[in-house]
DNA sequence: TACGGTTGCGCAATCGGTTGCTCGCCACGG
DNA sequence: CCGTGGCGAGCAACCGATTGCGCAACCGTA
């Protein structure tokens, strides 16, 4: 009465399963699928022996007959970067729990590695595509993936038109204007008027957001020009550098263009003998975990990273699901005033 | 005489550019693998028609007939940890270059999401898979998973059987218990006695670890038993309070489980007013990029992160090739002074 | 001219599920 | 007693690429 084959160890089939309850293929496929037209006793009876033979279906055979798959694809720069590893790690979770796994490839910031990613994504045929902060176009990836089943993920707004407009459909954006805005605004009621930015590199430049700064800067009433540093110039350059560069004529703030860089730049600093905050304050962007346990603590503009992730994934899931992709989302992101900047001058009392 | 059919955006088939190019579809087919069976010339010609129509082959298709994926499978606890990220971005790219695509599970050291993992990876038919730190035991993903296409990536060799043997086929580890003990050879040479090991939390713990710290300071004569302090005791407990119980009674040295533990530790010690590395010195595990930024400057063992992923992809790929595990590898880690530790006090010539 | 050997390519089966359509069976109503 | 309807299940086509085998054309040689 024992029912194991002459087989050795065969991987086991959909046939296999039906033969074991005594039906066809066909109706072995709808019991596993709970289709109404099997009846309970018949399904049970399925179900049952797929679990007895640690029934695995076949991905690949499925999808080719039912052209979805049941895979996203996430395409960014990096996973090294905390930023993207936080999105990355949500938009997998969300995914999950939704049924769908998920392939990653880091692009690289390369033109060529991103291109190529998108083209594997197409072959596995992919049910939809999450870029984070692509080098590529927005129109180039339009034209390469379904825009219908493309969700862009923006966490600084780089090479994307202004945001400042109604949400683009499929876009999920960072609300970084009102973020700088407020680092700004702090640094400005907390006594500093020449305040810099640092930018990532003179190529990466982010030029919307040092704009975002001279014009808070403005509206408060300081007209000298925004001097801008940049992290990076034709290649490389050490933090060791840039902090010289920027020692020798030290404003009283800095906005970084991300934490990364502003925790780069206070350990330079300190080489230095410049101290952080009494000697110049520094602002970061991002709320990367580090920057709550750095010393000193980093007063930041904190990015929901990981809601970037989890909406982007469960947008995209929808847009396959409805063939429609669902409003763009601005995300706010939030000040978190730290040790790294001087609180209010006048009443000095506080730390 | 033009060839555009008659559909609207119907996608390309290899059917369409055998068509286009007056071959039969198995023609086709081996002119783009470069059968030698094929002429030079009706190769040029298939490979223009695939190009001018844009072909992309389906790859459920190919690998429903074939076999074989060209995917890997990556379970890992956590995209967010900077070195899960490093180990999961080498290896990405490692495959990626090899013509391998990755499907990420992030498995939360979870049980049943990482058996769910390797299921979707069954279901799935990667060709290998990677597993990193599973709470899983390597018995137990043996049984689940072709052990001959299995590459275990043990960054800490938490719940591994000793890895002071030989190498175990398809085990990647680093070499800890060396590190660990350089570590503590450090702290010995510069002066301290008393030194304490910070564990992880009492359900993670890392015997092994501590076992060889207090091994270490017994070779050097330090007889007294070795404190030890957890960073979770039944769920999680703040930094706050973790600081707190070490300040009350302090060591002279913190050997700390990993980086960010002892990261988040000198935040909190800061806070009760200790010194690092004047009142306590501190060592970490891992050399995350934050270690080298960080005030102070973290001394710590460094894990080759990325080697580790990237080892594990090229092994997982020789091993899918060969169709033989390539022989297990233990990483060397390397000790780096820094500030968190006190330089030798005898002859503080040399580091 | 006939014949064996190459060379170049096509036919059709195949991978493993899914699904439109059909069919048998049974109950029920006329 | 026969027609009708519904229910449950099976047949066979299909998804798109790969590949074993066979065949035709062409070569050279006797």
């Amino acid at each position: 009465m024992a029912v194991s084959g002459n087989d050795p160890r065969r991987r086991i089939l959909l046939k296999d399963v039906a033969q074991r309850a005594n039906v066809s293929g066909s109706t072995a496929s709808r019991a596993l699928t709970d289709d109404p037209r099997i009846s309970l006793a018949t399904r049970l009876t399925v179900k049952a022996a797929a679990a007895e033979l640690q029934y695995v279906p076949n991905a690949a055979a499925r999808s080719l007959r039912v052209r979805r798959t049941r895979t996203l694809g996430l395409l960014l720069p990096d996973l090294r970067d905390p930023v993207h590893g936080q999105v990355a790690s949500a938009f997998e979770q969300e995914a999950r729990q939704e049924g769908y796994c998920v392939m990653v490839v880091a692009g690289e910031r390369d033109l060529v590695r991103e291109r190529l990613a998108l083209r594997i994504f197409a072959e596995h045929g992919t049910d939809g595509v999450a870029i984070v902060s692509s080098v590529l176009s927005p129109k180039e990836l339009r034209e390469r993936v379904d825009p219908d089943r493309l969700v862009l993920v923006w966490p600084d707004h780089r090479s994307l038109p202004r945001h400042d407009g109604p949400p683009v459909p499929g876009v999920i954006q960072t609300d970084d204007a009102s973020g700088v805005r407020a680092a700004v605004a702090h640094l400005v009621d907390s006594g500093c008027r020449r305040v810099a930015y640092v930018d990532s590199g003179v190529r990466a430049s982010n030029t919307t957001r040092a704009e975002t700064v001279a014009a808070t800067l403005r509206s408060r009433g300081i007209r000298a020009p925004l001097r801008r540093f940049f992290a990076s110039v034709d290649g490389w350059r050490t933090p060791g550098d840039l902090a010289a560069e920027i020692a020798a004529d030290l404003p009283e703030a800095l906005v970084c263009y991300d934490d990364q860089l502003a925790l780069g730049l206070m350990d330079a600093l300190r080489v230095l003998g410049v101290r952080v905050p009494d000697d110049v304050g520094i602002v970061g962007f991002d709320g990367i975990p580090y920057a709550g346990i750095s010393n000193p603590r980093l007063t930041t503009v904190v990015v929901p990273s990981a809601e970037m992730g989890r909406v982007a994934a469960s947008s995209l899931i929808r847009a396959i699901h409805d063939g429609v992709l669902p409003e763009g989302v601005l995300l706010p992101v939030e000040i978190v005033v730290r040790e790294s900047t001087r609180s209010l001058p006048a009443r000095s009392g506080q730390a």
